[in-house]
DNA sequence: TTTGAAATGTAGCAATGGCTACGGATCATG
DNA sequence: CATGATCCGTAGCCATTGCTACATTTCAAA
């Protein structure tokens, strides 16, 4: 038996730490919305937000902290760091084109406002560049 | 303060269910693909195939065995129920699709592989639809 | 100023998916 | 048919993300 097994090209070894990142994408941004909606993001907020506890926000919030994504007090509002906010953008404006993209492509709103959060983490730059030159030739 | 706080269109709230389906898919699809390649498909081979040791893959696939997924006897080869077929055939399809439709948006092979091996697991039946549809008219 | 409701924190449990270390099963080959 | 290499299972650790229950802090209204 000679046959290689092809490995993935996204290793699984990965798995927990890129459900991390994601969970960092999906708070940065979501901490950015809210402070835009409401003057101030609270992890109550975070919590209506994301259909969780408060409890889960809160330790994540710490996590968050920690990697300098989020700054907080004690009982006090959630901010963002210069680089939690630099990252907010980035999800932001990436989230935005995926949407914008699947809504071209032919999918109903409600739908692609579903896929798209789904899809958004995976999309990397190359894909990302494609989906914009097809929004480009569309317009 | 009279705002409401949207909920995302993907509540949180499932976001460990989501993640043990996904990997479920993975497996399932893995799985089938490591027959056809090798005529039987070992523990030891998703290992590889997944860059995790055998005791994550055995594991898993204890669970997928309780899902009813998969089937397998202790030393013995893991193989697909039907339903773990069913689901398998299904997962395929839709990651043949995902991945033709990024490498006809002109994303390159490498990256498009990269990319839908994340994407396909969020992708919906109006968002395939739309794919497929994509992938008729550039035909 | 007190006080009670709302917000937040802490303790501790479960499920999932990583790991290493170790022990038992299988099977080709001598 | 013995035996060593390979494969697989079990024990037990950690991290992440859910939860409930309970404790603490804040803040506005009485």
């Amino acid at each position: 038996m000679e046959e290689k097994i092809k490995a993935r090209s996204v290793p699984f070894s990965q798995t927990r730490t890129r459900h991390a990142s994601e969970t960092a994408e999906d708070y940065v941004e979501a901490v950015m919305e809210l402070i835009e909606e409401l003057g101030e993001c609270r992890v109550l907020d975070l919590a209506r937000y994301f259909n969780v506890s408060h409890v889960t926000v809160s330790r994540i919030v710490k996590r968050l902290q920690d990697e300098e994504l989020l700054y907080s007090q004690p009982y006090r509002p959630v901010e963002l760091t210069a680089k939690g906010a630099e990252l907010a953008k980035r999800v932001k404006d990436r989230h935005t084109i995926v949407l914008a993209f699947l809504i071209e492509l032919g999918v109903d709103k409600a739908n692609a406002e579903i896929d798209s959060e789904g899809i958004e983490h995976h999309v990397g730059s190359k894909t990302l560049a494609a989906m914009k030159r097809f929004l480009k030739k569309g317009s």
